[in-house]
DNA sequence: ATCTTTATTTAGACATATCTAAAATAATAT
DNA sequence: ATATTATTTTAGATATGTCTAAATAAAGAT
């Protein structure tokens, strides 16, 4: 079994993979779980002796297959116990990423299992993320974050990039949710932000936030 | 917030002052976690700088009341999960001990009061002990142990004194669980065995077995 | 009351995971 | 091609929680 801080590196080191292509560095690692890039080092030298990812001085990372399994599991127990919180806890959406982050370490196959049935075997997570089987599958969907959608495309959204407190409850503010439809009314080229128009109300993101909204089914 | 281990001792020391009384000694902590008498006085030292125990060298420890506080949190945590695993994920009651003592350790108040809503805030666990409130108060049931019954004493099993897997499968296989009537038939005095009788069937038990059930209503 | 045994504590070591500061390497700029 | 800057690694320190072996204290036996 691998040690609470193992598992942290290998699920961010899978994210990291997924957001910046397969070579991972030192201190893209160190700035997502912060911590401290000599840090970093050691634990990649660890995980490597471990043959979970190849790491060669000076060129970065990426996962072995082992290494990716591994991953996969915490992420599927990690949406799993969000699920649970907000459908059989009533927890918001914005208030499951920190207790998840604890139960994700929770050993137990059996448990995991169990919880799955308990759920109906869900898809996604609350943040629209889909959840791996117990093989490690998971399904890759056809999104587009906001960025790349033209003046005029409009589409669904669900899912979100970042699913920080923070950036969920600025969600909440600007009245944006899953399920949501959104168009694109206009791109102010001087500062990058997107006018979007909903079903109920037009607002102004930056492309920053834009870039975290992932839009499905996108037409025009 | 405490560390799991700093829990696990405050817990332990919680569970041996009810058991033996209020001063606890370091071999008798040392034996309950297994791990050796050094390993505990140096956390002894710890818990005593943080208030939480009263120390003095080669005298045992007790609890604080900050002290036993936050020992009845963990354990109301630990009794709570193990109701959700019995009645929600439908475990068998010897299987979740071990699950509960990775559960017991997520620090959320919101999580845990959500739990007991969800559970509809069970009085007792899946092993008849009963679960403190969020004010740490629990309590008291009038029970004794089998061995403090005299022949032709009978009464309803309602405890278990040792939770471990390895008891509690031994009661699956005699078929003995919560709820049942047992009386006491005979004590043989050359070996200290007892024999008792259910509404289904008669059997043998050790002293050290009586001494681990819960009886109530002990009548005659 | 002294000796022996048992229990407890101390001293020093080890593993994990982190950090700071310095050294080494790679990338960039001129 | 060399100098500068940024990144990464190494070396050594720290905190937590554990261990072994030796020293000390308490309890029990004669």
């Amino acid at each position: 079994m691998y040690s609470q801080a193992e598992e942290n590196y290998l699920k961010t080191i899978y994210a990291l993979e997924r957001e910046y292509g397969n070579e991972v560095s030192t201190n893209l690692i160190a700035n997502k779980i912060k911590t401290k890039a000599s840090s970093v080092t050691d634990m990649l030298k660890k995980l490597a002796l471990k043959k979970l990812v190849i790491y060669k001085k000076y060129q970065g990372v990426y996962l072995t297959e082992p290494g990716r399994l591994t991953a996969l599991r915490v992420i599927r127990k990690h949406r799993l116990w969000e699920c649970f919180l907000v459908q059989k806890l009533n927890f918001k959406w914005d208030e499951v990423h920190d207790i998840a982050e604890q139960l994700e370490h929770v050993k137990s196959e059996l448990l995991i299992s169990k919880l799955d049935a308990f759920l109906r075997f869900p898809k996604l997570d609350p943040h629209g993320d889909p959840i791996p089987d117990e093989q490690g599958r998971i399904i890759k969907r056809q999104t587009m974050s906001i960025v790349e959608m033209k003046i005029g495309a409009s589409g669904t959204l669900v899912g979100v990039k970042d699913s920080s407190e923070t950036f969920l409850k600025y969600l909440n503010k600007k009245n944006l949710g899953l399920g949501d439809k959104v168009k694109v009314i206009d791109i102010e080229p001087y500062d990058n932000s997107y006018h979007i128009e909903t079903k109920t109300h037009r607002l102004v993101i930056t492309s920053n936030v834009a870039e975290n909204l992932l839009i499905k089914n996108v037409k025009r």
